[in-house]
DNA sequence: CTAAGTAAGTCCAAATTACGGACTTGCAAT
DNA sequence: ATTGCAAGTCCGTAATTTGGACTTACTTAG
Protein backbone atom coordinates (compact mmCIF):
# COMPACT_ATOMS: atom_id res chain seq x y z
CA UNK A 1 0.00 0.00 0.00
CA UNK A 2 1.14 3.67 -0.68
CA UNK A 3 2.00 6.20 1.67
CA UNK A 4 -1.37 8.24 0.35
CA UNK A 5 -3.96 5.80 0.71
CA UNK A 6 -3.56 5.28 4.40
CA UNK A 7 -5.98 7.95 4.99
CA UNK A 8 -8.44 5.22 4.14
CA UNK A 9 -7.54 2.33 6.30
CA UNK A 10 -10.76 2.03 8.95
CA UNK A 11 -8.38 3.56 12.52
CA UNK A 12 -8.01 6.31 13.14
CA UNK A 13 -4.46 6.73 14.04
CA UNK A 14 -3.34 5.41 10.59
CA UNK A 15 -5.93 8.28 9.22
CA UNK A 16 -4.37 10.61 11.35
CA UNK A 17 -0.68 9.46 10.60
CA UNK A 18 -1.62 10.25 6.60
CA UNK A 19 -1.94 13.70 7.39
CA UNK A 20 0.75 14.47 10.59
CA UNK A 21 2.90 11.38 10.20
CA UNK A 22 5.84 13.01 8.74
CA UNK A 23 8.83 15.07 11.05
CA UNK A 24 8.61 18.68 9.01
CA UNK A 25 4.83 18.32 9.69
CA UNK A 26 5.07 17.39 13.32
CA UNK A 27 8.08 20.18 13.51
CA UNK A 28 6.16 22.74 11.58
CA UNK A 29 2.82 22.51 13.74
CA UNK A 30 5.11 22.88 16.93
CA UNK A 31 6.08 26.16 15.23
CA UNK A 32 2.97 27.25 14.81
CA UNK A 33 1.68 26.85 18.47
CA UNK A 34 4.89 28.71 18.88
CA UNK A 35 3.38 31.48 16.95
CA UNK A 36 5.37 31.44 13.79
CA UNK A 37 3.00 32.27 10.63
CA UNK A 38 5.32 33.04 7.84
CA UNK A 39 6.38 31.16 4.93
CA UNK A 40 9.84 32.77 5.38
CA UNK A 41 10.08 31.85 10.07
CA UNK A 42 8.78 28.34 8.95
CA UNK A 43 11.74 27.59 6.22
CA UNK A 44 14.61 29.67 8.28
CA UNK A 45 13.02 27.83 11.56
CA UNK A 46 12.66 24.50 9.97
CA UNK A 47 15.62 24.40 7.41
CA UNK A 48 13.26 22.18 5.44
CA UNK A 49 13.84 22.40 1.47
CA UNK A 50 11.15 25.25 -0.30
CA UNK A 51 9.29 22.71 -2.05
CA UNK A 52 8.90 20.34 0.92
CA UNK A 53 7.86 23.22 2.92
CA UNK A 54 4.98 24.12 0.28
CA UNK A 55 3.77 20.78 -0.19
CA UNK A 56 2.99 20.29 3.71
CA UNK A 57 1.49 23.78 4.11
CA UNK A 58 -0.73 22.60 1.29
CA UNK A 59 -1.51 19.80 2.41
CA UNK A 60 -2.41 21.05 6.09
CA UNK A 61 -4.37 23.56 4.60
CA UNK A 62 -6.49 20.83 2.39
CA UNK A 63 -7.10 19.00 5.81
CA UNK A 64 -8.27 22.07 7.70
CA UNK A 65 -5.90 22.28 9.88
CA UNK A 66 -4.14 25.47 8.78
CA UNK A 67 -5.79 28.93 6.88
CA UNK A 68 -4.09 31.06 4.58
CA UNK A 69 -4.91 34.48 5.29
CA UNK A 70 -3.36 37.55 2.91
CA UNK A 71 -2.09 40.08 5.93
CA UNK A 72 -0.75 42.57 2.77
CA UNK A 73 -2.83 43.41 -0.21
CA UNK A 74 0.92 45.21 -1.97
CA UNK A 75 2.51 43.12 -2.49
CA UNK A 76 0.64 40.56 -1.73
CA UNK A 77 1.45 38.58 1.31
CA UNK A 78 0.14 35.42 3.44
CA UNK A 79 0.52 34.20 6.40
CA UNK A 80 -0.39 30.41 8.06
CA UNK A 81 -3.02 30.33 11.22
CA UNK A 82 -4.07 27.44 13.09
CA UNK A 83 -7.90 26.80 12.35
CA UNK A 84 -10.20 25.29 15.53
CA UNK A 85 -9.47 21.80 14.09
CA UNK A 86 -5.51 22.68 14.16
CA UNK A 87 -5.44 23.84 17.30
CA UNK A 88 -7.28 20.80 18.47
CA UNK A 89 -3.73 19.28 17.40
CA UNK A 90 -2.29 20.73 20.70
CA UNK A 91 -2.75 17.79 23.30
CA UNK A 92 -0.99 15.30 20.61
CA UNK A 93 1.96 17.88 20.37
CA UNK A 94 2.18 18.85 24.02
CA UNK A 95 2.31 14.79 25.01
CA UNK A 96 4.77 14.57 22.05
CA UNK A 97 6.70 17.94 23.92
CA UNK A 98 6.58 15.91 27.27
CA UNK A 99 8.12 12.50 25.68
CA UNK A 100 10.63 14.45 24.30
CA UNK A 101 11.38 16.61 27.00
CA UNK A 102 11.93 13.27 28.67
CA UNK A 103 13.75 11.17 26.80
CA UNK A 104 15.84 13.62 24.59
CA UNK A 105 17.00 16.45 26.70
CA UNK A 106 20.63 17.24 27.28
CA UNK A 107 21.90 18.49 30.32
CA UNK A 108 20.84 21.81 30.30
CA UNK A 109 17.48 20.31 30.06
CA UNK A 110 14.24 20.96 28.12
CA UNK A 111 15.13 24.01 25.56
CA UNK A 112 11.62 25.29 26.08
CA UNK A 113 10.05 25.75 28.95
CA UNK A 114 6.08 25.73 29.26
CA UNK A 115 4.64 27.94 32.30
CA UNK A 116 0.57 27.13 33.35
CA UNK A 117 -0.96 30.80 33.73
CA UNK A 118 -3.71 29.42 35.72
CA UNK A 119 -0.90 28.04 38.55
CA UNK A 120 2.25 29.60 37.63
CA UNK A 121 4.22 26.46 37.25
CA UNK A 122 6.36 25.11 34.69
CA UNK A 123 4.45 22.05 33.55
CA UNK A 124 4.44 18.42 31.67
CA UNK A 125 1.67 16.83 30.49
CA UNK A 126 -0.52 13.63 31.25
CA UNK A 127 -3.94 12.05 29.93
CA UNK A 128 -6.82 12.16 31.64
CA UNK A 129 -10.00 10.23 31.11
CA UNK A 130 -13.13 12.37 29.50
CA UNK A 131 -15.62 10.34 31.69
CA UNK A 132 -14.63 9.96 35.49
CA UNK A 133 -10.98 12.81 35.11
CA UNK A 134 -8.96 10.27 36.65
CA UNK A 135 -5.11 9.97 34.88
CA UNK A 136 -5.37 7.54 32.17
CA UNK A 137 -3.26 4.56 32.67
CA UNK A 138 -2.47 1.88 29.61
CA UNK A 139 -3.57 -0.72 31.85
CA UNK A 140 -6.28 0.14 32.87
CA UNK A 141 -7.71 0.38 28.62
CA UNK A 142 -10.15 -1.99 27.45
CA UNK A 143 -9.84 -1.90 23.46
CA UNK A 144 -12.57 -3.52 21.20
CA UNK A 145 -13.97 -2.76 17.61
CA UNK A 146 -17.08 -1.24 17.26
CA UNK A 147 -20.38 -3.54 17.35
CA UNK A 148 -21.08 -4.81 13.61
CA UNK A 149 -24.25 -3.41 11.89
CA UNK A 150 -24.96 -4.81 8.25
CA UNK A 151 -24.95 -0.83 7.00
CA UNK A 152 -21.21 -0.20 7.54
CA UNK A 153 -18.36 -2.43 6.85
CA UNK A 154 -16.81 -4.58 9.39
CA UNK A 155 -13.72 -3.62 11.22
CA UNK A 156 -10.42 -5.41 9.94
CA UNK A 157 -7.86 -3.79 11.84
CA UNK A 158 -9.37 -4.19 15.59
CA UNK A 159 -7.14 -5.21 18.92
CA UNK A 160 -5.64 -8.58 19.36
CA UNK B 1 18.93 19.98 6.20
CA UNK B 2 17.61 16.03 5.58
CA UNK B 3 15.35 13.85 7.75
CA UNK B 4 18.22 12.32 9.70
CA UNK B 5 19.62 15.81 11.27
CA UNK B 6 16.64 16.72 12.54
CA UNK B 7 17.27 14.76 15.73
CA UNK B 8 20.14 17.06 16.20
CA UNK B 9 17.89 20.39 16.52
CA UNK B 10 17.47 21.69 20.09
CA UNK B 11 13.82 21.06 20.14
CA UNK B 12 11.99 18.13 21.56
CA UNK B 13 9.47 17.97 19.42
CA UNK B 14 11.73 17.89 16.20
CA UNK B 15 13.57 15.35 17.94
CA UNK B 16 10.63 12.75 18.49
CA UNK B 17 9.79 13.64 15.37
CA UNK B 18 13.05 12.35 14.07
CA UNK B 19 11.60 8.53 15.47
CA UNK B 20 8.30 9.19 15.16
CA UNK B 21 7.01 11.44 12.44
CA UNK B 22 6.27 8.45 9.66
CA UNK B 23 2.75 7.56 9.08
CA UNK B 24 4.04 3.94 8.92
CA UNK B 25 5.54 4.34 12.19
CA UNK B 26 2.79 5.61 14.45
CA UNK B 27 0.17 3.76 13.04
CA UNK B 28 2.47 0.33 13.68
CA UNK B 29 3.18 2.05 17.47
CA UNK B 30 -0.83 2.00 17.56
CA UNK B 31 -0.80 -1.19 16.67
CA UNK B 32 1.67 -2.65 19.31
CA UNK B 33 -0.88 -1.13 21.63
CA UNK B 34 -3.75 -3.40 20.27
CA UNK B 35 -1.15 -6.13 21.45
CA UNK B 36 0.37 -6.67 17.73
CA UNK B 37 4.09 -8.42 18.10
CA UNK B 38 5.18 -10.17 14.94
CA UNK B 39 6.37 -8.85 11.73
CA UNK B 40 4.15 -10.78 9.08
CA UNK B 41 1.08 -9.77 11.92
CA UNK B 42 2.47 -6.04 11.48
CA UNK B 43 3.01 -6.95 7.85
CA UNK B 44 -0.62 -7.86 7.16
CA UNK B 45 -1.92 -5.73 9.25
CA UNK B 46 -0.46 -1.90 7.89
CA UNK B 47 0.33 -3.41 4.52
CA UNK B 48 3.52 -1.92 4.11
CA UNK B 49 6.60 -2.83 2.11
CA UNK B 50 8.40 -5.46 4.16
CA UNK B 51 11.79 -3.44 3.44
CA UNK B 52 9.88 -0.12 5.04
CA UNK B 53 8.66 -2.34 7.84
CA UNK B 54 12.36 -3.68 9.07
CA UNK B 55 13.37 -0.31 8.57
CA UNK B 56 11.22 1.29 11.35
CA UNK B 57 11.13 -1.80 13.57
CA UNK B 58 15.01 -1.23 13.28
CA UNK B 59 14.80 2.03 14.16
CA UNK B 60 12.32 1.85 17.12
CA UNK B 61 14.81 -0.70 18.48
CA UNK B 62 17.52 1.46 18.21
CA UNK B 63 15.78 3.95 19.73
CA UNK B 64 14.66 1.45 22.63
CA UNK B 65 10.93 2.20 21.94
CA UNK B 66 11.04 -1.75 21.07
CA UNK B 67 12.94 -4.59 21.73
CA UNK B 68 12.72 -8.12 19.93
CA UNK B 69 12.95 -11.10 22.16
CA UNK B 70 13.06 -14.88 20.96
CA UNK B 71 9.62 -16.66 21.96
CA UNK B 72 11.08 -19.96 19.69
CA UNK B 73 14.37 -21.52 19.21
CA UNK B 74 13.80 -23.41 16.36
CA UNK B 75 13.38 -22.38 14.12
CA UNK B 76 14.27 -19.03 15.62
CA UNK B 77 11.34 -16.91 15.68
CA UNK B 78 10.92 -13.51 16.98
CA UNK B 79 8.52 -10.79 18.82
CA UNK B 80 8.31 -7.33 19.46
CA UNK B 81 7.57 -5.47 22.77
CA UNK B 82 7.25 -2.22 23.75
CA UNK B 83 9.46 -0.85 26.56
CA UNK B 84 8.67 1.44 29.21
CA UNK B 85 10.25 4.33 27.06
CA UNK B 86 7.67 2.73 24.37
CA UNK B 87 4.96 2.49 26.61
CA UNK B 88 5.47 5.70 27.96
CA UNK B 89 4.26 7.14 23.66
CA UNK B 90 0.74 5.71 25.49
CA UNK B 91 -0.30 9.91 25.69
CA UNK B 92 0.89 10.22 22.11
CA UNK B 93 -0.84 7.82 20.43
CA UNK B 94 -4.17 8.63 22.37
CA UNK B 95 -4.51 11.90 21.88
CA UNK B 96 -3.95 11.66 18.17
CA UNK B 97 -6.75 8.60 18.33
CA UNK B 98 -9.35 10.86 20.15
CA UNK B 99 -8.47 13.84 17.27
CA UNK B 100 -8.64 11.37 14.61
CA UNK B 101 -12.04 10.08 16.02
CA UNK B 102 -13.35 13.22 16.30
CA UNK B 103 -12.33 14.37 12.88
CA UNK B 104 -12.29 11.22 10.82
CA UNK B 105 -14.68 8.95 11.66
CA UNK B 106 -17.31 7.88 9.18
CA UNK B 107 -21.27 7.74 9.70
CA UNK B 108 -20.84 4.47 12.07
CA UNK B 109 -18.23 6.13 14.55
CA UNK B 110 -14.59 5.68 15.40
CA UNK B 111 -13.86 1.90 14.04
CA UNK B 112 -12.44 1.31 17.63
CA UNK B 113 -13.78 1.92 21.12
CA UNK B 114 -11.66 1.68 24.28
CA UNK B 115 -13.43 1.45 27.78
CA UNK B 116 -11.62 2.94 30.95
CA UNK B 117 -12.02 -0.54 33.39
CA UNK B 118 -11.83 2.02 36.44
CA UNK B 119 -15.07 3.67 35.58
CA UNK B 120 -16.27 1.85 32.49
CA UNK B 121 -17.24 4.11 30.51
CA UNK B 122 -15.70 4.58 26.44
CA UNK B 123 -13.51 7.09 26.51
CA UNK B 124 -11.83 10.04 24.54
CA UNK B 125 -8.78 11.68 26.09
CA UNK B 126 -7.70 15.33 27.40
CA UNK B 127 -4.63 16.56 28.98
CA UNK B 128 -4.01 18.17 32.11
CA UNK B 129 -1.22 20.06 34.05
CA UNK B 130 0.95 17.96 35.97
CA UNK B 131 1.69 20.87 38.43
CA UNK B 132 -2.16 21.78 39.18
CA UNK B 133 -3.97 18.60 37.63
CA UNK B 134 -6.22 20.91 35.64
CA UNK B 135 -7.55 20.33 32.48
CA UNK B 136 -4.66 22.15 30.11
CA UNK B 137 -5.63 24.62 27.40
CA UNK B 138 -3.83 26.33 24.40
CA UNK B 139 -4.36 29.92 25.85
CA UNK B 140 -3.32 28.95 29.37
CA UNK B 141 0.10 28.26 28.00
CA UNK B 142 3.15 30.71 27.95
CA UNK B 143 6.18 28.91 26.06
CA UNK B 144 9.74 30.66 26.91
CA UNK B 145 13.29 29.54 25.79
CA UNK B 146 15.67 28.12 28.83
CA UNK B 147 17.46 30.90 30.50
CA UNK B 148 20.83 30.91 28.79
CA UNK B 149 24.32 29.37 30.63
CA UNK B 150 27.28 29.93 29.51
CA UNK B 151 28.01 25.98 29.64
CA UNK B 152 25.36 25.63 26.86
CA UNK B 153 24.37 26.47 23.48
CA UNK B 154 21.59 29.46 23.51
CA UNK B 155 18.27 27.89 22.35
CA UNK B 156 17.89 28.95 18.57
CA UNK B 157 14.18 27.64 17.84
CA UNK B 158 12.41 29.87 20.67
CA UNK B 159 8.27 30.69 20.80
CA UNK B 160 7.68 33.83 18.64
C1' DC C 1 11.29 -39.16 1.85
C1' DT C 2 9.21 -35.31 -0.44
C1' DA C 3 6.34 -31.40 -0.76
C1' DA C 4 4.09 -27.73 1.21
C1' DG C 5 3.79 -24.34 4.88
C1' DT C 6 5.41 -20.68 8.02
C1' DA C 7 8.00 -16.80 10.15
C1' DA C 8 11.22 -13.39 9.51
C1' DG C 9 13.51 -11.36 6.87
C1' DT C 10 16.81 -9.85 2.30
C1' DC C 11 17.33 -8.45 -2.60
C1' DC C 12 16.11 -6.03 -6.69
C1' DA C 13 14.45 -2.81 -10.40
C1' DA C 14 11.09 0.72 -11.05
C1' DA C 15 8.53 4.58 -9.17
C1' DT C 16 8.14 8.26 -6.03
C1' DT C 17 9.73 11.90 -3.09
C1' DA C 18 13.16 15.01 -1.21
C1' DC C 19 17.10 17.98 -1.67
C1' DG C 20 19.48 22.53 -2.48
C1' DG C 21 19.99 26.22 -5.26
C1' DA C 22 18.56 29.25 -8.86
C1' DC C 23 14.84 31.76 -10.62
C1' DT C 24 10.19 34.46 -10.64
C1' DT C 25 6.77 37.89 -9.35
C1' DG C 26 5.33 42.12 -7.40
C1' DC C 27 6.23 45.64 -4.89
C1' DA C 28 9.04 49.19 -1.65
C1' DA C 29 13.06 51.73 -0.48
C1' DT C 30 17.75 53.83 -1.47
C1' DA D 1 18.49 51.81 -11.48
C1' DT D 2 19.61 48.61 -8.18
C1' DT D 3 18.90 46.22 -4.02
C1' DG D 4 15.86 43.91 -0.84
C1' DC D 5 11.99 41.13 0.68
C1' DA D 6 8.17 37.64 0.86
C1' DA D 7 6.26 33.78 -1.06
C1' DG D 8 6.67 30.80 -3.76
C1' DT D 9 8.06 27.67 -8.51
C1' DC D 10 11.41 25.01 -11.31
C1' DC D 11 14.83 21.61 -12.05
C1' DG D 12 18.37 17.99 -12.07
C1' DT D 13 20.39 14.88 -8.78
C1' DA D 14 20.05 11.98 -4.75
C1' DA D 15 17.69 9.19 -1.56
C1' DT D 16 13.74 6.48 -0.21
C1' DT D 17 9.69 3.46 -1.06
C1' DT D 18 7.25 -0.06 -3.38
C1' DG D 19 5.79 -4.78 -4.61
C1' DG D 20 7.24 -9.05 -5.61
C1' DA D 21 10.49 -12.78 -5.75
C1' DC D 22 13.79 -15.20 -3.12
C1' DT D 23 16.23 -17.16 1.22
C1' DT D 24 16.78 -19.62 5.52
C1' DA D 25 15.56 -22.76 8.85
C1' DC D 26 12.63 -25.44 10.62
C1' DT D 27 7.68 -28.30 11.03
C1' DT D 28 3.88 -30.95 9.43
C1' DA D 29 1.16 -33.80 6.07
C1' DG D 30 1.05 -37.33 2.76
Amino acid sequence: MKRDQLGNQQCSVARSSAVLGDPWTLTLLSDCFLGVRRFEEFQERLKVSRTTLTSRLKLLEEHGILVQSQYEQKPPRFEYRLTQKGKELFPVISTLLTWGDKYYSDQAGPPILRRHKKCGHDFQTYIACSECGEPLELKDVEARKRPHNDSYPAVERGPM
